[in-house]
DNA sequence: AATGAATGAGGGTTCATTCAT
DNA sequence: TATGAATGAACCCTCATTCAT
């Protein structure tokens, strides 16, 4: 879609537009700013005027999802660690936000490379990760090895990412992240007993 | 590390030594021969006098690990298939393999982009999806969702880059790729009691 | 001659003037952009923002005059079907339009190699030999051999850029353009007399 | 046609074939040496062993010939001054000769620039125009203008080469060049009358 | 708030040539 | 005789960025 003939927007607004889909197409790096203006009928000049740089677009296209990202997950992880049934009810709303900031989601995911926002997703997985230890820790009993949270963070947010790559309606992206979840959580329990049993077998081999 | 003044070296084994390190870092689009060429202490002429272009770099790379990895998982599957008790001993095979070929294996995953091998990844993933497809189908009597066996698969190997990409030593990722493996296994046999569940429920409503 | 020095001068401009001389002198292929951006002051970046490829530099320096040459030959020749006498008068006026883009014309006829406008010769040729064609089959009765008309209109170009080769005063290529033609149009209508005898012959040996 | 596996040929041989080839295609400064050498299976290195440079291997191909046809035509020119009827008989000992080095003759009139025989056309056609020369002061009484000499040879030496150029048998070739004798001997006869007649104009303007 | 022009560094690639072996 | 390896300069082109207007 060119935004080059959109009346009422501003010229900002375009860019942001047009460097989303830029963005979410070729990458930070492979993306050419000559090619975002062209697509808002705009110079290269103009955009300097309105963006410091390059990355500085990137930030202004990723950062507002960020800052809402941060502030959702803080909210709905308190409110599944204080009652742990609640969780299908926070797929779903996960799944509608990420949904809804489709593009900007995957960029910050996969995207950012080159620019000064590619340690965001690191930011984002260490954020879940503190969740993910807290509840380790309160199922094992002890800390687990935080290289393997990390990992099992990395994987829940990709299995995010892979049904936003499929481009599906809400109501199958909803269904698959319901089997996703499912897995998810299933294999981190049958995970919890396999250390336990592990512990186990190893403290007092007699057991 | 400078490949330089590596003596009874071939200039052809350097570069792709210096190759496979700058595509590991940068990528295959963001990597730069002429800087190849000088970490090999060596002009770009004489790098086209060994390759007929940086793609054909990348796949002197690339190649030979994408041959023996297809020949590898076409003999554990059929392995497993056989005698689904050796699974832990497949784990550990494949493990082995991929933390000897650890940069091959995630410039193939995550680096290829722009070269003639970027779709390698896919390939690979649909010859797994093959796999996981007979044996959904298998537990289910019925063929499984694509869209979720993809996703699955998918899963599956960003499990394996993960534990790459974390810097361990080969006991350490054995020991994370045993924790990851029973994760996605348990994972993949609650999903299917799921399906199972969910379809019960939908034919049969009083069920 | 460098242009670097011409004030009130666009780049553009000195561009394609710049171009136009290294295009006449070393022809497309071994034409050097870096070498024409330094006849301008001008560095290679500023020449992409002006021109999209350096073919681009030679269609803007090469399309104007084949546009103009195609509307005047067309127009002269139906000129001259319909009063043979004025040739001349026509010989002048070709004369004077090809002096005038000497440099041009001799791109488009000997320096093209390589480029997209490497068969506007041959197209220009081949509206010429439709001309001749007609001639040659009223004057004949019949249609002659092809490939002999290929070879008469390349004789008819050729003698002009030779003129146009020689570096001479409108006036001199004027009286050379006059005397070619007298050759031409003689050789032209001998040839004629000489196939309708060789026709004759054979048809009626007795004859 | 691949020189590589001609048994009991020499390398040198080998090269000159080949590159006559190369440079017929595409001309001595397109020509690639190591595509040459390819074709004889010959690495270039071993070319260096046997000529001094590109120019050389043009020289090895182009000398004999020019050697042979300056030979022919001096030998040719003296007959047919003392004999002017003998001119078809010559005219097809011309054309032969020019059949039999089609490729060596195209290379010296079109594609030697670069090398250091670019000039060996002009030397070539300023032989025959001392021969035109000789022709035009004995018809003329007076000695014509030499400008218009060149043009006339080097439509005479184009009219060889166009015929050449499509690529005839023997025989086609022969009637071709027969066709285009008799237009440029008319031609050129026409322009004599031509010349004396304004000569003899403007001489004695009362005539 | 925006234009149009220009920079300068870097990109991959090709080439004739050289030279130790 | 020939090879295989390497040089170094040139090629066209792309880019983010700058800046006078």
């Amino acid at each position: 879609m060119n935004t080059q003939d959109k009346p009422h927007t501003t010229t900002r607004q375009k860019l942001i537009e047009a460097g989303t889909e830029e963005f979410y197409r070729k990458g930070y790096r492979q993306a050419s700013l000559r090619k975002i203006c062209a697509a808002c009928g705009v110079t290269t000049g103009a955009f300097y005027f309105l963006f410091p740089s390059k990355d500085a677009l990137l930030a202004a296209i990723v950062d507002p999802v960020l800052a809402q990202c941060a502030a959702l997950t803080e909210r709905l992880f308190q409110q599944e660690l204080a009652d742990p049934s609640c969780g299908p009810e926070i797929d779903r709303i996960l799944t509608e936000f990420q949904y809804r900031y489709r593009r900007e989601f995957f960029i910050i995911m996969e995207q950012c490379g080159g620019s000064s926002r590619e340690n965001a997703k690191d930011l984002l997985q260490d954020r879940i990760a503190r969740y993910f230890d807290q509840y380790f820790t309160q199922a094992l009993g002890s800390p687990p090895d935080p290289e393997l949270m990390r990992i099992l963070v990395s994987l829940r947010v990709q299995g995010i990412l892979e049904i936003l790559k499929g481009e599906h309606t809400l109501e199958e992206a909803i269904r698959l992240s319901s089997a996703i979840s499912h897995y998810a959580d299933s294999g981190a329990q049958a995970l919890i007993n396999f250390i336990k049993s592990q512990a186990k077998g190893q403290s007092s081999p007699r057991g």
